[in-house]
DNA sequence: ATGAAAGCGCTAACAT
DNA sequence: ATGTTAGCGCTTTCAT
């Protein structure tokens, strides 16, 4: 209901024969009338139905919102159960609660060139959460005369970031694999580019990536396994667009179907992992016996699954891109917070069984 | 980055030496003016760093934000972490997204009476999602000129609504555990007011409860016993603030300790029975033989569990909620939409056995 | 303690 | 196809 759109300040002032100034400051600055005028405008304010100072109007003049923008690379409801997202969503919401702030989520539909929600958005800064260099909707954030805070990609000059080193992170994972003896490996990773491909990527999809972070992982894996001697061309990449753990399912089939003598599947997220557990189970392949697995993130669900997996603290980016965004302080910038990451040696690797082995028992 | 503050749309047209109008058609109505004119404007605006129209100063112009506000009873980050919660913003995204509209999380801590953050949220509307009945920040939605639609609670006339019948939910299960012989039962709920309380909650208490939602399961699981002649006054009803597994579980233990003959224990959420359960195991009672519990959400991690519990559809509650708010057609209103629930009988429930067999086995 | 004046930046009739 | 005129509703110096 409450559809009228009836007293503005200016009528309430009119009203009470009053100057707006005066009725302006019944709302924001008590102090600067006497209490008694004070009780007057409120209490005529609530007979004419007067809402209080509009909100817009407010803003306009201001030139301050009272909310943060969030800009995801998927729609809006893909953010409420990827468990990593959503890590981070609680972490910015913390942040913003401690502001006072709101939190707008932007609607960005990842098919779709249409930019006009990040123009309409009445924000004092946005964050922009994963997304791939080329991202219109970026573009469009970065147009606007507010600031920004960036987290995990793109790592764009002059704009604050928060993020990991995923190079160094998932290197530490490559060690261990590579000290467990592995070098057949295969590897699962996440949508590529912005234009959907479910499949290998070659070498030169890889490099050309334009999810930063998936192009920084696999360099990072093919120089540790090259270091060991492993001929990265030869390594199958499996990569999927949607990032569900159906899709980790059917890249591990389709990576086991065509390169079944591989040891260890390597994947970039833990959704994708636990996806390839399930292709393990589907194939009478025992973990960490037969094969092994690694993840990404450090999600619950992989915890509960004892994978193996890198941690990283989503919940504190979040809380950080957030009090960077909204942290009055803005001298020598751009800044940088980059967060630590963690092995967690779960049970799905061991040391890989030869394929005699494999085939034939120990 | 980009600090400046520099052009605007009237001096974009000065420069340019045309109307404002032109330019803003530049923007909005394309087809109001000449191809050429028009990339005149454009690359103009480029240059000096004109990032379009201010969104706000649209707005205010306009009449329309181009967001929807939720309102939420607790912490934002809570909403994260609560599954039923979470379902409820998948599907309100959902709708949002739909309707190229952006969702505003407005912070109302419940702690604080501070509602200044529901009058400054520059939305077309809100949606307000299960608060209780005096809170504050629903009063100040209220108060402003823009729809509201409530899901689940509390329920206002005038107000659109959608919900669940709750109590023909919570008694379809009633009915089920009586069928299956219990009659001493304990119950475990979600908070009954604002202000904190954990432990026995009265009847008084019960009735009097300022969330809608609890008093009516509770009531309606006493009419459903007192038909079958359990003494309501009898039955302890344990209230938790805090919504967590833990306290499920901390409230069951305390039920189980102070009445130990109990034979079920109806929990009103799928949270706090997935603590039930915890408890239950911690005392080396097995479910269902030893004790029956239920939940109510049906939540995944419930599924998973084997809970008895009952499903209501928490995806399509948002959907609707956003649907009913941004749906153009105001007419015969206030509109309700009721959804249907199902009740889910897993593994947690059984017949009671008798307290001999319970401590001497059967 | 209260008021007058001056916009914040934009869009929407209504001309032309 | 482009321009003129009027605000949207508010806050904020600066006076008084």
């Amino acid at each position: 209901m409450n559809a009228r759109r009836p007293a503005t300040l200016a009528s309430l002032a009119a009203e009470l024969g009053v100057s707006r100034t005066t009725v302006s400051n019944a709302y924001n600055r008590p102090d600067q009338l006497s209490p008694e005028l004070r009780k007057r405008v409120l209490d005529t304010a609530r007979r004419l139905g007067y809402p209080g100072p509009d909100p817009v109007a407010r803003s306009l003049r201001t030139r301050k919102a009272g909310a943060v923008g969030l800009l995801l690379t998927e729609n809006l409801s893909y953010a409420f159960r990827d468990p990593a997202a959503l890590g981070f969503l609680e972490g910015l919401s913390l942040a913003c609660e401690d502001a006072g702030s709101g939190l707008l989520l932007v609607p960005a539909n990842p098919e779709r060139e249409e930019v006009a929600s990040v123009h309409r958005a009445g924000v004092d800064g946005f964050v922009v959460y994963s997304v791939p260099d080329d991202d219109p909707h970026l573009a469009a954030v970065m147009e606007r005369p507010v600031p920004v805070v960036v987290c995990d990609q793109p790592s764009i000059d002059n704009l604050d970031r928060v993020g990991i080193d995923d190079a160094h992170a998932i290197k530490l994972m490559a060690e261990h694999l590579i000290e467990l003896g592995h070098r057949k490996i295969g590897v699962l990773c996440m949508r590529l580019a912005r234009a959907r491909n479910d499949g290998p990527a070659s070498t030169q999809r890889q490099e050309n990536a334009s999810f930063h972070v998936q192009r920084r992982r696999l360099a990072a894996l093919a120089e540790a396994f090259r270091e060991v001697g492993v001929d990265w061309e030869q390594v199958p990449v499996i990569e999927r667009f949607d990032h569900t753990v159906s899709s980790g399912e059917s890249a591990a089939s389709q990576l086991l179907e065509s390169t079944p003598e591989v040891t260890a599947i390597i994947c970039t997220s833990d959704i994708l992992a636990l996806g390839a557990l399930n292709a393990a189970r589907n194939r009478g392949s025992r973990v960490p016996e037969d094969l092994t697995v690694t993840g990404f993130d450090g999600i619950v669900d992989a915890e509960r699954a004892g994978l193996t997996t890198v941690r990283q603290p989503v919940l504190e980016k979040g809380r950080a891109a957030g009090r960077l965004l909204l942290d009055t302080g803005e001298p020598g910038r751009p800044r940088e917070v980059r967060l630590e990451t963690q092995l967690v040696t779960g049970s799905t690797a061991a040391p890989p069984r030869s394929i005699e082995e494999r085939w034939f028992g120990p």
